[in-house]
DNA sequence: CTAATTTCTTAATCTACATTAAGACATTCG
DNA sequence: CGAATGTCTTAATGTAGATTAAGAAATTAG
């Protein structure tokens, strides 16, 4: 047990690569052995994945800050099920997975490492989607995501967020218009 | 970086206190200041929330060497939203999540500790079950939990898997009956 | 053991959203 | 700049699963 209050964060913005990559550039693609993550210094990111049927599901969005990778490739050594595109031009951080070390422990006043507190964060994140892929509307989905990413809205078009909220562009478009006439 | 490649793994089985659980025993309830999990040792918990319509959403079952915890209430310091709660007679440890510590390194050989890919893998595992709730058809979920936790099967009543596959009873009987009669 | 309760299945009807189609407008490309 | 392409919206039609209802069988409670 580390009693020290005092972590030292992960430098994401200097851990690997910098990279400056513009509007649609694919930094992964499906099929790749990916053990790389992304760190967003500037830009915006998404990872997404291709059905079967060829329709797109976008998995996250990444804005500054955010980190982007796939722990269930990496985690299983498998090839990775995601694209990672640029949405913006973007300056990115490419590293390995591997460069990470992080002490997981508390402090005596209960504090944990920040990057193990992202880690749940990102847990506590999926859980919330899972239950509310499972439980709401999309009507409601959609008003969560703009309480929880109310900086998106303006950046993200429309139609990913749709794809993002598991719904088509038209279903998008119907609830915005009974949200502007009030209805229920 | 710590080149040490044998870790100590965290000794589930014997972190807290040791409890017996009667089938139908409420480990957590939804409103509660959460910091406890729960480690099966012998047995089986649900974790589960109940929606405004007061209808149940299973988001994970727990048999043996599982480990139950509500990383979202914990991590942002807010009552729980999950019920949890044993579906067989059980054996459990339970303890507080302030109790880990956990040295979040890789060796030389690319091995990180164990409870940290635990954590790693229940990302991947709730990544999938996003992307499958927003892509799959029921059928295509159902087989998926078929494949993935066959030991499961026999001992949750298919009424509950229902609600973990965030559908109805009435289709997933209706999916098992096209399977029977080999549907496409 | 019997009565009560729960589980599972079936089928008819309903509904939230998907699909299809297309127009208006905005953005990008050459 | 004009043409091509993309985005967003709208509406009609279709569909996977939800809801409602109920019977048969299994399980639980007393």
């Amino acid at each position: 047990m580390n009693n020290n209050t005092e972590y030292t964060p992960i430098d994401w913005a200097n851990l690997g690569t910098l990279k400056f990559v513009s509007k649609g550039t694919l930094l992964q693609e499906e099929g790749m052995k990916s053990t790389k993550s992304f760190y967003v210094k500037k830009g915006l990111l998404r990872s997404y994945t291709i059905d079967d049927n060829g329709k797109i599901h976008i998995f996250m969005f990444a804005p500054e800050a955010w980190l982007v990778s796939d722990v269930a490739s990496y985690i299983n050594s498998k090839p990775t099920d995601f694209f990672v595109e640029a949405i913006e031009d973007s300056e990115i951080m490419e590293f390995e997975m591997t460069s990470i070390s992080v002490d997981f422990s508390h402090s005596e006043d209960g504090k944990i490492h920040p990057e193990i507190s992202k880690l749940l964060r990102r847990i506590a994140v999926l859980q919330k989607r899972v239950i509310m892929l499972m439980s709401a509307t999309a009507r409601e989905r959609y008003e969560h995501f703009l309480e929880t990413y109310p900086q998106l809205i303006n950046r993200v078009p429309l139609k990913m967020v749709a794809s993002y909220l598991g719904i088509t562009p038209e279903a998008l478009s119907s609830i915005r218009r009974k949200m502007r006439n009030k209805e229920i």
